[in-house]
DNA sequence: CAGATTTTGTCATATTTTGGCATATTAGGA
DNA sequence: TCCTAATATGCCAAAATATGACAAAATCTG
């Protein structure tokens, strides 16, 4: 599972190694190093490819019609692209996602589960007391575990 | 059972030993040395891999795009991190954990049941304090006991 | 199509992490 | 209280990792 943060430096040129551990687990459990990044929240969503496709198929089965989709997809699909790591274990980020996302110098890898995000590390930043009061406030709702 | 408290050292880049107390039931009960750490309050939070994957499994049935599991996995996932205790029985904390709990020279260890805290030591006494007026009060809404 | 710009691949190096040994410290038993 | 065994920790060398630099390839633009 993916998990943890790391901080790598981003290249002017947009290019940002992925953690060793993300790597291993990419070798490892899904046997590829094809992922997906998109758009999310104030940070990238990055999948491996096959819990992507998983979840392609759940979006197949929502109501293609129905506007919680429409809007659901466009903008999830929509903002979607392949990555390739080169053999130094690196991806691209375009110049759209920096911009959107305004990343500078640093750049903060959070493993959840079966996906990893991608934040600007000054955004992560202040992010975190509000993260951590978040945090707080969910586990009152979140009652199973 | 994890039970009781350790003061340990931990070295300039981050390395500490966990309590043999602790080894050996992770040794014996769980026939594993893998941990997991996470952050919680103002604390780390230490769990023997079967602890945590039982976790885990329960998060993975929540609804993904959900904002309160985002904001519960993030913070959760997000700030966990795998660890084999070496040979000699240690294990690395990382800049980022050791920066947002201020750990310095020694750590605090306190068993609790099936998993463990880690403090930094100057917290934990600042913190005495207050979990004594904390104790005081739960006990109140501890129905089931 | 030619030149300019961007992207990609490879290498080199600084930094961090890891493994193992050796020594210091602690705890428990006689 | 001393001795012994177990434990914790400092130290150093080796390995892994991140990242800067630069050249080659690809792409874009006029």
């Amino acid at each position: 599972m993916f998990r943890g943060q790391y901080v790598h430096s981003i290249s002017d040129n947009g290019r940002v190694s992925i953690p060793a551990k993300f790597r291993e687990l990419l070798n490892t459990k899904y046997s590829s190093t094809t992922i997906i990044i998109s758009m999310f929240e104030n940070c990238l969503l990055a999948y491996p490819m096959v819990e992507w496709e998983k979840l392609e198929a759940k979006m197949l089965d929502l109501p293609s019609f129905k506007k919680e989709t429409v809007d659901f997809e466009r903008y999830l699909i929509g903002n979607a692209s392949e990555c390739q790591l080169d053999s130094e274990g690196r991806i691209n980020i375009s110049p759209v996602f920096r911009k959107n996302l305004n990343f500078k110098k640093s750049v903060v890898f959070v493993g959840i589960l079966t996906r990893f995000e991608i934040w600007d590390q000054k955004s992560w930043q202040k992010n975190k007391e509000l993260g951590f009061k978040k945090f707080q406030k969910s586990r009152d709702h979140i009652d199973e575990i």
